[in-house]
RNA sequence: GGUCUGGUAGUUCAGCUGGUUAGAAUACCUGCCUGUCACGCAGGGGGUCGCGGGUUCGAGUCCCGUCCAGACCGCCA
């Protein structure tokens, strides 16, 4: 037996019991005639005490060996402290050694086991299991799990079933970058890893599977950023026989029960904005609403003076940043500067400052009066005290410029409180979009999507004005989830692939087995997906996801610890049929 | 594909406009210490300044290239 109890269970009841506690050694304090050993488990640390008097002597030897992250085995007496640690848990007691075992000896880690470690990014990556180790890694994955437990006990509850589906699929042209898989039985094959398990949930819900989940990774091969990896998880779901009230009921239902489960969140029902209103008050698709700032456009109130910047601009639009009046002129160069950067692309900022007088002093004051600044301040809800930064150009861009300031405005502000939450549906998504480099629409959400009955007839006249049955779960500025009504006869879908480019022969062969069920009795259906990893830091308040990851990749999408990916030799190449070109 | 930031002791970092023997903290090792818990005290070891080239009397410092890491843009239906 290694262990009577844990290292994070015992306390003032257990005085006197004799226990057996295996663990690591997280910090040795030697004074010579007592030597303290704090051994920690996954669940806690309990002190030892190796003592002149009170422990034998080859015992005692045995622990003036020990060193950082030797695994130990101890048995020993439960005491009360002399001197006690109300900071621990286990701090009324200690175990007086009778007797150890050293079950391994450790080298030196690179970095400190502890909360606030030393070790940087890089080097805790490399050694992830020692990274594993400290406290807030462990429980960000003990937190994912709990919330990965919470999902499959709700959707169980609902009458959801986890189906698994196929890794090695094909790959699509559609969409992000397949991985792809050599097929050593099949010469110049291959698979695709899925970048979702769209089809096959489509494909399961003609199989009358009517309620279908699933927790399973994706793969896309795109590059990486701080909240992306390539492997990661979704909450993949669909649900036969619905209209897409009925999914954000469902999942909406599912998102308060985490918020109140978890968190301890009551939200009321969650605000619903077309895609329009979110492009047009926030620039974004995913837009954080719990702070303001909302844009105001000013077109109108800004394009009759002799200001030419603005005069021949697509859109003119502001926002208010409360209480930013008061920034200095040297601070309001700084954010003129962030956002000329090319990262953000502005060309320049106006600004106004709403004095608490009442008055505005603006950097354009050579073509505005006063009661032009007022309007501008009435259009962006500005008060006195505010700062009104405005953008100009063309539409699209001005909006995500003026974006992206707002959501670093509201970061230096800190109005990004990561324990308050503010979900809301995006919906009415456009069906398509124009690509500017293959010069043609392709799906902005998937191919599979439904347009709105309605605006059917607009695919052969304006296609971009197309609406969609799709729509985005957003949470503090994060989309977290994403869905639609899917087409579910065989001629709309046709009609897609039409609009999308594709000739009937390229439809039949890269998505004919859809097609193929559609023709048997495919039931009226629509899903969503939850991204698992994202959904699970936010609800645990952390900015990147790799905490809540056990093994994640670095920005390259490589594996620091395995090394991956990585080489391999020229009979396992000529066994996949493959000759490299480089 | 692009922009920006960084790479100096095991680790985290400092090192100014180029100038003697490259520092601090922490970790590590040795000794001391009768209640520690960020223990304390004394001493010690530890560096190809990412790599290659250049400028210079002289380069951690300046220039060019390259590799690695991070953030972002493009990309991610």
């Amino acid at each position: 037996m290694y262990r009577s109890h844990s290292c994070g269970e015992l306390n003032a009841s257990a005085i006197n019991k004799e226990v057996t506690l295996s663990g690591w050694v997280q910090k040795i304090r030697d004074k010579g005639f007592m030597i303290w050993v704090d051994l920690r488990d996954r669940y806690g640390i309990t002190q030892l005490i190796f003592d002149e008097q009170r422990t034998p002597k080859e015992v005692m030897e045995k622990a003036k060996t020990l060193g950082r992250e030797f695994v130990i085995q101890v048995t020993g007496n439960v005491i009360e402290r002399e001197s006690k640690n109300p900071a621990m848990p286990t701090g009324d007691i200690e175990i007086v050694a009778q007797d150890i075992t050293i079950l391994n000896e450790a080298l030196v880690p690179p970095f400190t086991i502890e909360d606030e470690t030393d070790g940087g990014e890089d080097i805790r990556m490399k050694y992830r299991y020692l990274d594993i180790r400290r406290n807030p890694v462990k429980n960000s994955l003990m937190f994912r799990h709990q919330v990965g437990m919470k999902v499959r006990n709700y959707l169980s509850e609902q009458g959801f079933i986890e189906v698994e589906t196929p890794y090695l699929i094909k790959s699509t042209p559609e969409g992000a970058r397949d991985f792809l898989v050599p097929s050593r039985m099949n010469e110049g094959q291959f698979y695709a890893l899925p970048q979702s398990p769209q089809t096959f949930k489509q494909l399961l819900m003609v199989g009358g599977m009517d309620k279908y989940f699933q927790i399973v990774k994706c793969f896309r091969d795109e590059d990486l950023r701080a909240d992306r990896q390539p492997e990661f998880t979704q909450i993949d779901c669909e649900m036969a026989f619905v209209e897409q009230e009925d999914i954000l009921q469902i999942f909406e239902g599912l998102t308060k029960h985490l918020l109140q489960d978890i968190k301890g969140v009551s939200v009321d029902t969650f605000p619903r904005m077309t895609y329009d209103e979110a492009m047009r008050t926030y620039g974004n698709d995913k837009p954080d609403i719990r702070f303001g700032m909302k844009f105001g456009e000013l077109n109108g109130v800004a394009q009759h003076k002799e200001f030419k910047v603005f005069n021949t601009a697509e859109l003119v639009v502001g926002i208010a940043v409360p209480g930013a009046a008061s920034f200095t002129r040297k601070e309001i160069d700084k954010l003129i500067d962030w956002v000329k950067r090319p990262q953000v692309g502005a060309l320049g900022m106006v600004y106004v400052k709403c004095n608490e007088d009442g008055t505005y002093k603006s950097s354009v004051d050579k073509f505005y009066d006063q009661e032009d600044l007022a309007k501008w301040a009435a259009a962006t809800g500005a008060q006195p005290g505010d700062l009104i930064c405005v953008l100009s150009g063309p539409t699209n861009k001005t909006r995500a410029q003026l974006s992206a300031l707002r959501m670093e405005l509201a970061e230096r502000l800190e109005l990004r409180n990561p324990e308050e939450f503010a979900p809301l549906w995006v919906v009415d998504f456009p069906l398509l979009e124009w690509d500017e480099d293959t010069a043609r629409f392709h799906a902005m959400h998937h191919p599979f999507t439904s347009p709105k009955p309605e605006d059917i007839p607009l695919l052969d006249t304006d296609p971009g004005a197309v609406r969609a049955n799709a729509y985005d779960l957003v949470l503090n500025g994060n989309e977290i989830g994403g869905g639609s009504i899917r087409i579910h006869d065989k001629e709309t879908q046709a009609l897609m692939f039409k609009h999308l480019g594709f000739t009937p022969e390229e439809a039949k062969e890269q998505f004919g087995f859809l097609l193929d069920a559609f023709q048997y009795g495919a039931p009226p259906h629509g899903g969503i997906a939850f991204g698992f990893d994202r959904l699970v830091s936010i609800l645990g308040g952390q900015e990147t996801i790799r905490d809540f990851i056990a093994f994640p990749k670095n920005n390259s999408g490589r594996d620091v610890m395995i090394d991956a990916p990585a080489t391999i030799d020229a009979a396992q190449l000529k066994e996949i049929h493959i000759q490299l070109d480089v």
